[in-house]
DNA sequence: TGCTCTAAGTTGTAGTACAACTATAGAGGA
DNA sequence: TCCTCTATAGTTGTACTACAACTTAGAGCA
């Protein structure tokens, strides 16, 4: 496995190789590849089993220290932190939702109500560090999981660092996915969180009756530091879990 | 500076020699020494300055960058990420409330309205892994921040791990602090977050008529892994502002 | 003015060595 | 037999060096 690894992973997965070696090992704690409370192998045996030296395995091991996967313990070894199987749906880690629903065994679907090129707002040019009178793109629409509504989203892209066919395609489906394509896919959001009881959010017939939602605001980073697209996605309470790792 | 340093704050903090770096280029970033989006200084001067290796800088800069407060650039160097002030109510950091309201430059208090030792529930016993007729500590308690009511906490601890007269404190001051002087502070926690609305939570007079509140629902642990206490906190919506860095 | 290339500076990875700490097994004593 | 202490092996933490990979700025040239 040693050198396989790296020949292996360095095409799928992007990054240095502390953060292949970062994601491989989430890929296997969260396979249950060990049980919560017990120790995975030593630095030594890592570095030997990626074909890395030691520095890179502490470089990935801290990560995921930080992230509140395990616990590193001197002169004792690294433990899997206790958690749930929900997980997955970690708020500090950034990824697509849908791919996320679908990881969890349901099926993802996105449907979009509108999707127009107009004027920035004042918000919307401070957030993504452009002038008002810039066109983005502003798309809104419902996510559903097995065919339920469990968030409708409101999303505006900084046009300028993209071409048209990626607004296409990013209109038609998986934000995430189309911006991947082309390697500008956001590496950090900075996200506020709000209780939300509005009957002015959702539409269509599914819309929940509750009005009550989990409002994620988010504007999300290039590697370079530049904004490239921000949003608020509207969470139906109680449809959808969200988990946090605290560590000091 | 380089030898005074690890004199000096060896004594007030705690951990590896990398997380009291971490913790001191915390609060340098927190306190605006370098301005959003700026460089900081390189990896080889930054070890000059504390008086340690390269690696011991990398290992606190990698964790930094996990938590979202700066950006690492190969070939390049590290950028103060961008965020507003309201970073010092960052999510993913475990800290005391009470010390980050003091931190943002407001007047903390705790009022307790019930503190009394009973039988474990269920979901309690679960959560702290005890059996289910062990006794706890539950403290009801509302958080002010300038006289005015942002949170209402239900806690839950687990008595084995701790003495009388700590508990004794813990039901009158800050958890934190109570649980810090006797190097018991939890180093690690796993949150639910949820959006409730309900006129059930709060009480006395001050309580928000909206009843609209920001539930965590967490479960703190001590460095060996053991649960230490649980509890809900419900925050009253739009008086305290939570931020998160998402990071893949 | 604009472009290309070079060089200096920075982070990423590797390897080695030793310090600090933990857990275990075993010796020794009650 | 049980408990306590100790020696020891194993693990993570820190240090130092060296080089690779990448970025940026500036010199030089057309």
């Amino acid at each position: 496995m040693s050198i396989g690894f790296r020949k292996n992973l360095s095409k799928e997965t992007s990054g240095s190789l502390g953060d292949q070696v970062r994601d491989h090992l989430r890929i296997r704690i969260l396979g249950h590849e060990w049980e919560a409370g017990g120790k995975i192998p030593g630095e030594f045996e890592l570095a030997d089993q990626y074909g890395v030296a030691r520095v890179t395995i502490r470089t990935a091991l801290r990560s995921l220290e930080t992230q509140g996967l395990i616990d590193i313990r001197h002169g004792s070894g690294a433990y899997i932190a206790d958690f749930g199987d929900s997980v997955r749906a970690g708020l500090q880690e950034l990824r697509s939702i849908t791919q996320t629903i679908r990881e969890m065994g349901h099926k993802a679907e996105m449907i979009t109500r509108s999707s127009e090129i107009r004027k920035a707002t004042a918000t919307e040019a401070k957030d993504l560090q452009i002038s008002e009178d810039s066109d983005v793109l502003h798309i809104e629409r419902a996510i559903t999981a097995d065919g339920e509504v469990v968030a409708f989203s409101y999303d505006t892209f900084n046009i300028e660092e993209l071409t048209p066919a990626i607004l296409k395609r990013i209109s038609k489906g998986s934000v995430f996915a189309a911006l991947d394509s082309i390697r500008k896919h956001p590496v950090r959001a900075r996200a506020e969180i709000h209780a939300i009881s509005s009957n002015e959010i959702g539409w269509g017939r599914d819309r929940p009756r509750s009005g009550l939602y989990l409002l994620l605001r988010q504007v999300h980073y290039l590697r370079n530091g530049k904004p490239i697209f921000t949003g608020d996605t509207f969470f139906v309470e109680g449809k959808f879990q969200f988990i946090i790792h605290r560590t000091v």
